[in-house]
DNA sequence: CTGAAAGCGCTTACAG
DNA sequence: CTGAAAGCGCTTACAG
């Protein structure tokens, strides 16, 4: 059973095919009384127009590319989520792709999505990437690209994100409130933005209230696939380093999970010996015990709001428009639980 | 700037625009000197095809739909991260779609996939989906489709699963093995098929093993995006119904975990009082107090094997082959941990 | 109000 | 070894 065609249609009423194609998009100049046959006809043989021609013809796909560093994640699988649900509305589509937190893997799902010919580009960068040309290449081309949550700065494209430093901040200075006197931190990797960024928060927030920043607190995890495993590791070095720490500020949920877990089984009590704050707010942050004090971040707003965003652009590339980056900065809240003391 | 094209290429090099795209595919009858000065202009132009006109002509997208009932999931994300991984080695891209458990948007988006003209399809089906018009449709037009987890029997397709009803058995023999004698069931919505084999199992361990079955025991959760909620008001109603249960085989993990924070609030101890069997094993599963005894359900696997067989069956109609469906079952098994007595 | 024609950018059977 | 030509299925500027 092979797709019905305008020509198909066209033969059958025995009218030109620009007629049917007229006809069917509801051109002014079609009389009512063949609008009205041709439509009918096209619902009974279920015609759908073949969207290769189409696309070929508007140089439109209707389709967006995603690059995601891990899909299998409490906040990314909420913005894929928000992204999803908002093209839909709009009528497109979305094509997943996960990099893996790898930079050589981004750059070649960039040039496929190129390649695709997708309308527009949504990307959070892998740990990996340091390097930004292939990112710049997409601007060049004047295809609108929107980064989200691991963006970089250097880069003159539009962003959304949340104001990491300032949540990273708040954590601390919760722990600071609550009476802690010395507070690690376990950071991301060395490259991304936002671990740099919380990484500042935490140690602003020390120096502002006249704590004094020791780097040997500070501890790295690559927060790949396996953060859980990083953060019971480091949480095991810290007892061995620094028995005196009362506090940590988690630059991760799942880091931190992995950490209560080494403290559980050594018998460290939290939060009476040490407390502790992570950081996205992972459904499993409220179910554990003792529950995760945390910095909500909305994933689901974050991919709605790069949809949005992306959409705006599109239609102004298409409208031979010039795109201004925009930046937007979605608000956090601290989540208090019961893994830091009452204050 | 606009993408080269062969046209651009051939008119460079004072030759045609046959010779240029044989050239690049490496035809066998194209010299290697023209072969040579070809590729080597395109690669300084950075062409690309048009995978437009490329479709057009092969009538192929290399794209394909996946419709799944919610992303936000453990289980399904993972799926999600085999089918992704594994279509890009073989050169496919995926089109995500979330039906949201509803029967019309899975119509709908079925819809939508197939005149983007998706080389093929994956689904696992709504919680809402009772008739099956739209997936029949699919396979009548000769679009392979594989469904998996959530599938019809009904339908004629290839499928990828679990045994759920065997698996179910299983949970429901381990609580039976360490002692519990009054056993309830916390089971999924009613539709889809393996809610309902997981009850099945239930049954039969019990009636096998010289234990009454009491429908009353049996208690119905959507599972949907509120599982957590109903595992939590399953509980409370248990406590007030029957408190002489002693062992319970919950339909999913998350509901589970729902159950057990009910329990833990109300003084409720697991397992002394009350045993607790989860089924998916989602990570949170291990990491909770008391970790969930659950039924391992290999999600990325089952993306690979699923689009595993939709590649096959892609090639297939490609070449004309008759594609029999076939049914691939994964190997589950049964993660003993501290919500179910020792034996 | 209708339709012939050109063209989007490729691929491929065919001729030379 | 090279290329002219047809065609994939649509859209749209133009003529009548």
């Amino acid at each position: 059973m092979k797709p019905v065609t305008l020509k198909q249609i066209a033969e059958e009423l025995n009218i030109s095919v620009t007629t049917v194609s007229k006809a069917l998009k509801d051109y002014p100049d079609v009389s009512k009384k063949t609008k009205g046959l041709v439509k009918e006809l096209a619902k009974t043989l279920n015609y759908k127009p073949n969207t290769f021609a189409v696309n070929l013809r508007t140089k439109e796909s209707k389709t967006i590319g995603l690059i995601i560093p891990v899909i299998v994640h409490h906040f990314f699988s909420n913005v894929i989520k928000g992204i999803v649900s908002q093209a839909e509305k709009k009528g497109y589509l979305v094509i997943i792709l996960q990099s893996n937190e790898s930079y050589e893997l981004e750059k070649k799902q960039i040039d496929l999505l190129l390649s695709q010919r997708v309308d527009g580009i949504l990307i959070s960068l892998a740990n990996g990437t340091a390097n930004f040309n292939h990112i710049n290449n997409v601007i060049a081309q004047e295809k609108p690209l929107v980064m989200f949550d691991k963006i970089a700065k250097i880069v003159k494209c539009s962003k959304v994100i949340i104001d990491d430093r300032k949540a990273a901040y708040t954590a601390t200075l919760h722990l600071i409130n609550i009476g802690c006197k010395r507070i690690a931190h376990f950071r991301g990797a060395l490259l991304p933005q936002n671990s740099i960024d919380r990484f500042l928060g935490y140690k602003k927030a020390l120096l502002d209230n006249g704590l004094p920043y020791d780097p040997s607190l500070v501890y790295i995890c690559e927060c790949g696939e396996r953060s859980f495993e990083e953060g019971k590791k480091n949480a095991k070095q810290l007892l061995i380093d620094h028995n005196d720490v009362d506090g940590i500020f988690i630059n991760t949920d799942l880091v931190a999970i992995g950490a209560m877990t080494e403290f559980n089984s050594q018998g460290v009590k939290i939060p009476d010996d040490i407390n502790i704050v992570g950081f996205s707010n992972w459904f499993m942050s409220s179910v554990i015990s003792p529950s995760l004090t945390t910095i909500n971040q909305p994933g689901y707003k974050m991919g709605k709001a790069a949809f949005k965003q992306l959409y705006k652009e599109i239609k102004a590339t298409k409208n031979k428009k010039i795109i201004t980056p925009k930046t937007i900065t979605l608000e956090t809240e601290l989540i208090k639980r019961d893994s830091t003391k009452d204050n």
